[in-house]
DNA sequence: CTGAAAGCGCTTACAG
DNA sequence: CTGAAAGCGCTTACAG
């Protein structure tokens, strides 16, 4: 039903040799010729079969996305950027969550790589490379976390030192009694982000306590739970640190269940309302889209043919002041339980 | 280099037709024959091309997802879930965005079409079926949004009795002047908002005051600009409902900014931190994760070879009274400018 | 500058 | 229950 280039050449009185040359804008053809062959493929509204070429080629004119979780507003934010990115190359875009699940990730990557994709945009967790493509079969570019002996270009940002900075941010206002509440450390971002925390305290002189410290926050749900047994113990910390978003709105949640309004708080990773919350919300940015515009642009000079060695780029965070982490301590004494 | 169905075949001493049967799980070959061609796919690893298949059968085991924006929070999360289905159906999922422009979205639905995928869920904008795939072509569900006359499928939520509902409520509440605000009526759910708010005021006679309805809040900004307007008038309204979780951090936004957290609030739409503002936020929850399931489950039915003719559902929604909607209305005098 | 032939890796009739 | 042939719609050498 759908014209083919057969139907274009017979239609232009050339061969589908010409059509084709004219199709992947070939340099010789002559100009009289390729001017037939543009009128015969407007006339027929010929559209060149994508499957048939990705046959032949080997390619698909489509990029892979792979992320933990697709209604994550961070990777959401990243691949509406890649989309546009993409787009605007003429290829589309593939995408495929983990759940932060190893078997998952590797069955995505398979998937991604049948499906001859151009290039593969992956935000990998964990120490382990099984999930990951093997090296040569598709360019790929790593988003967010570090991966120890990958052999692809990486984007991330500096967790550690953004940390530092907020941490001592809190540090600067007062505070000594300071809680991390973060995810997992399978995810070298909250593994670095830690890093932080604990330099933070060393450089400040202040003793770490164990009580503060929750690296098994999966969700809003434990990060509220967790919040509040926090803020239930003899000694509460007067601050607290969240390495993300998703643990961020847990410990609001917590603090709101106990009515601490008053616990200084920031957060890794902007959010929606960040700014609406009273008091607002500090927060280390870490600019999504630069991000990804970012590993966009290695992925497509990868795809241009660049076969230089794997780089590192780490893209700048903001550490944006709005009132929750400025908040001085206060010593209210609590019930013993 | 990666081994193809001849090798296959050769190897398990068969035609490469009868590892095509195995393959596609007809049920005419012998079970002896069949566990040698079994061994032989585990032996060589061997995976079908896929752009092979697709040009063959001129599917793709591929369904393609166009929405206004792959970051707003509603849209990624119904992609979530259209790709958990999809991945449980051994398909992948391609995403494309339109921005709410009509051209682009003709755009990318020929990008879908071209690339042959197996259905299309769209949320459709606008009265035009332009943007639509032309009937016929490929079964297509349309989500969220209703389309005049269209062909297909379509899955949505009773937008004017929810927003029937939530203004009554407000009503009942003692509030007489209420703002709406909403986006474009180009989008048939604000449309039908609008019409459930004018008849919640018609049926508890209260006369509707233009200056109080805005239908024009692209963004979040553009509405807090409003909101703060109202707030300024000499008879600002006592309460708010916004059309949509955009406007409604917009709202959120322009009430914290003139300083007046008592204004009743209503929004459509559940969104991340809602619970957690204060006071939390009484809004009409779409439950995306319904409406994304249903209209999965129709298109997978499509793909089964389902004629009938085309379906509207209605997915119920949640009215969730959290507080903010529950304010008694204040009649503190206000500034005259 | 142009074209005839071959073939990418599958599935679809068709035959036995 | 099994197979040989043809062909989906392109691009890749190769020839002229």
């Amino acid at each position: 039903m759908s014209a083919t280039i057969h139907d274009v050449a017979r239609s232009a009185g050339v061969s589908i040799k010409t059509v084709s040359r004219v199709l992947n804008g070939e340099s010789n053809v002559a100009a009289p010729t390729a001017a037939l062959v543009h009128a015969a493929i407007a006339a027929l509204d010929y559209h060149p079969n994508l499957a048939a070429r990705s046959l032949r080629t080997g390619a698909s004119d489509t990029i892979g996305v792979i992320v933990d979780s697709l209604s994550d507003p961070f990777f959401a934010k990243l691949i509406s950027v890649f989309e546009d990115r993409a787009t605007a190359h003429g290829m589309d875009i593939l995408v495929a969550s983990t759940g932060a699940d190893e078997e998952r990730a590797r069955m995505q990557v398979t998937r991604m790589v049948r499906r001859n994709v151009n290039g593969l945009l992956i935000a990998p967790f964990g120490p382990s490379l099984t999930a990951l493509p093997e090296p040569g079969v598709v360019p790929t570019v790593l988003i967010d976390r570090h991966t120890e002996g990958s052999a692809y270009d990486e984007v991330i940002v500096d967790d550690e030192a953004a940390a530092y900075t907020a941490v001592s941010h809190l540090i600067a206002h007062g505070h000594q009694r300071i809680g991390f509440v973060g995810e997992s450390l399978r995810f070298s971002t909250v593994h670095h982000r830690l890093l932080g925390y604990r330099r933070a305290l060393d450089d400040n002189a202040v003793t770490l306590t164990p009580e503060y410290v929750h690296t098994a926050c999966w969700d809003s749900d434990t990060a509220t739970k967790l919040t509040k047994a926090m803020l239930k113990l003899d000694e509460p910390p007067t601050a607290i640190f969240a390495s993300t978003p998703v643990t961020g709105v847990g410990v609001l949640s917590g603090m709101r269940a106990v009515g601490r309004a008053d616990v200084a708080l920031v957060v890794f990773g902007d959010f929606p309302l960040s700014t609406v919350i009273e008091p607002a919300v500090t927060v280390v940015d870490q600019v999504p889209v630069d991000l990804a515009n970012t590993a966009m642009d290695r992925l497509l000079a990868r795809l241009g043919g660049d076969t230089s060695p794997p780089t590192s780029t780490v893209v700048a965070t903001q550490f944006l002041i709005r009132g929750s982490g400025e908040l001085p301590p206060t010593d209210r004494p609590m019930s013993p339980r």
